[in-house]
DNA sequence: TGCCTATTATTGGTATTGGAATTAAAAATG
DNA sequence: CATTTTTAATTCCAATACCAATAATAGGCA
């Protein structure tokens, strides 16, 4: 049995595992695109074309967090490779409506989910209980974080 | 009163969870850059410097978990600041001696601490019960990845 | 000693990310 | 209807971040 923990250590430990579990996300990127040639930001964007159907520039960028200049290249790479087309909104010629090409829609039959999928996957396999517990905690250090960004205006000098 | 939540629901909340508290360590970054003008990885890099003495580019990437060739840009940029120095190591050449100038010291001692700080009062702000539970989810969460990373060779076809 | 291997730092190339500025088009306002 | 403002996408720039390849040095071994 392992001996008790101070507070102290069992901070030290969580900001570790939480790099870790981050690090584990980008390290599956970074699998998926040696062996399947998309990188995972790729294969996320255009897993939510295929999903949520064509989407303007904006809306996808809004769908993953990503400013929309980030986006860009991101599509630019991926109509590059012939996985999605920019069309032209009829609409609103100020938009473009990005979908999968068939060659998108193939290659993301056979593709795994993007990196959340794999988290995705792991959570799946846990008891219920466990996951009410995670997320209570998720939910608390969220809004620990928050209250600190909100009431912490930087308190040192500017040189 | 909140109805009840599915298992599946508390799953995609815990998900997008993860993905704002990794996004608002990102964004304490870029506040601290903002504000102080040191990135993140700048102000982590000369935090270890000047907390763990002098480092070899090696051991100062092992300790920020990166790449060597990842840490040389930033220890440039650093560098270039007049914050830090490159000295020759008088047993083996190979390597480069890393360690805060004056200027670097005092920069140290008026900055905040690098991102990791920011959610480590967050966590010091909790109560110990809180922080048990969380560390307890957060080490289940890395289990579960852990397992699936050893034991998930990708089961789709290479093109 | 002299050759072979391992280690250290660096460079070069590609991808991601955000901020600032630009262009084009739609929307709002007078 | 003309002007102004807002919005959408893009381009440009700097900083990370990785991998692969290189140069220089150290260490091991015949």
């Amino acid at each position: 049995m392992p001996a008790a923990r101070t507070k102290s250590q069992l901070i030290q430990e969580s900001m570790q595992s939480l790099r870790r579990i981050v690090k584990a996300l980008e390290d599956y990127s970074r699998d998926v695109e040696q062996q399947f040639g998309l990188t995972g930001p790729q294969l996320w964007a255009l897993w939510e074309l295929g999903h949520e159907g064509p989407l303007s520039l904006k809306d996808l960028a809004a769908r993953m967090h990503l400013e929309s200049s980030t986006v860009v290249g991101v599509v630019d790479r991926l109509v590059a490779k012939g996985l999605i087309v920019r069309n032209p909104d009829p609409l609103d010629r100020r938009k473009v409506s990005l979908a999968p090409t068939p060659k998108g829609d193939q290659i993301l039959a056979a593709a795994p989910p993007p990196a959340q999928g794999h988290l995705l996957q792991g959570l799946e396999s846990m008891h219920r209980k466990r996951v009410e517990s995670l997320h209570e905690s998720l939910q608390t250090l969220e809004q620990v974080l928050g209250a600190r960004k909100l009431k912490a205006p930087f308190f040192f000098a500017k040189e």
